[in-house]
DNA sequence: CACAATATTACCCATACGGCTAATAGAACA
DNA sequence: TGTTCTATTAGCCGTATGGGTAATATTGTG
């Protein structure tokens, strides 16, 4: 089951020294994981990875220089085919979330079993998704709510998407940057008259009364 | 490593018969995995899953009557531990999306190897989120993406706290949830002009304007 | 006990907000 | 050509909002 004729290609970008050699040891003693190279900062693993293009990048977030989530954004301006797991010492929320949403594949402790580990770089590599149980939760929570789930036995998507112009769209984001109507008006170089127009019409096609839900709403679900 | 002292409860929610019997199967050659019930339909599910409360439930997307993604609600009402994998054969974005919003904590697709969906049942388990290659990158898709990432080194989880006070912090639930001065008050029972006082102090120690930069900020540091 | 922080209430006032209706102009589409 | 959609403007009106100031409980800490 485990065994692959193909050798897995992994880089490693971790600052501490010591987590470096660990990981090295701890994935070396798998003979079907081989870890090509190691970096300490992340202008460097940038280079490493653009050069030697791993299969799976083991990337720790608290990097000097460069942090691990603008690393991972650029390494998907290369490639989306590589496989990034985020390794980190800390559980903070907005950092799990951060990096889910700028390419990790899977999010990892630091604390996690190295026999896990392997089996976790195994599981990415094929593509599987996988987020350390400290962290799952956030994860999760994390992902906006859908609605009318009763009715998607029937229905097809497209349908929890609101339909706003562009130019609505442009207003909303003013809106939820807690710009006022006039505010507003005046970064589109309209009348206030017309930013109340869109303003209105947001709120109707949102299904909410005042812009405090309209802006909670657009966060929530991600569409600005 | 796999060894467990104590077994994984199992109930199997599964419409077709052929894949209730051929999960019970597969799953029954892993000495620590008990399947402790079968049911064919979300009702019954329910039913069993409040009766035996199992460590894993494995929940079929497409039943008849109420379709998986209720029931996982409703196990959520039930349980915040018990752990839901929704085991589905197509990979629609809306039901991946919906499903690990509703409660689920993995998604498998039927076509998964029997022995790997016993290394999920373990991670899911232990807390781990596990989302099959196939819809891994439609799940990660749905995570809003977050901004100014580069401000992530420098931010640290304590500092950016604000010392709301108990009382501030119910306020600005209500705020967020869009509710108007005079709707909080009534919630809280007390008079506008405290729920306008208590706002006013909200906004003055989050730095912000107004009640909509408020709700935004509070959503986005998820202070709510 | 005294002092500080918090919660509560109250008033005034300028501005903002949202609902309403309605008109005009350009673009897209049949 | 006519119709629909969108963007733009406008005015009116009742209510909401936020700033300012200030008074009175209640609570907890020293």
């Amino acid at each position: 089951m485990i065994t692959k004729e193909k050798q897995i290609s992994i880089i490693i970008v971790e600052d501490f020294k010591l987590t470096r050699v660990g990981l090295r040891c701890a994935l070396n003693t798998n003979p079907d994981i081989d870890v090509i190279s190691e970096c300490e900062d992340a202008v460097e693993g940038l280079k490493q990875i653009e050069k030697l293009h791993p299969d799976v990048v083991i990337m720790d977030l608290g990097l000097p220089i460069m942090n691990g989530i603008e690393a991972m954004i650029k390494i998907r301006e290369i490639s989306s085919e590589i496989k990034i797991i985020a390794l980190t010492s800390h559980d903070r929320e907005e950092e799990v979330v951060a990096a889910l949403s700028s390419g990790a594949n899977a999010y990892c402790l630091k604390d996690i079993d190295p026999a896990k580990l392997a089996d976790v770089i195994r599981d990415v590599y094929n593509g599987v998704c996988w987020i350390d149980s400290e962290v799952s939760k956030l994860a999760l929570k994390a992902i906006p709510k859908v609605e009318n789930v009763g009715l998607l036995t029937n229905q097809n998507s497209e349908h929890t998407k609101i339909p706003l112009t562009e130019r609505e769209f442009e207003v909303l984001k003013h809106l939820v940057a807690g710009k006022s109507n006039t505010e507003i008006a005046k970064e589109l170089i309209v009348s206030v008259h017309t930013a109340k127009a869109h303003v209105c019409s947001i709120l109707q096609k949102m299904c909410v009364n005042d812009r405090v839900q309209a802006a909670v709403k657009a966060v929530k679900e991600g569409i600005v």
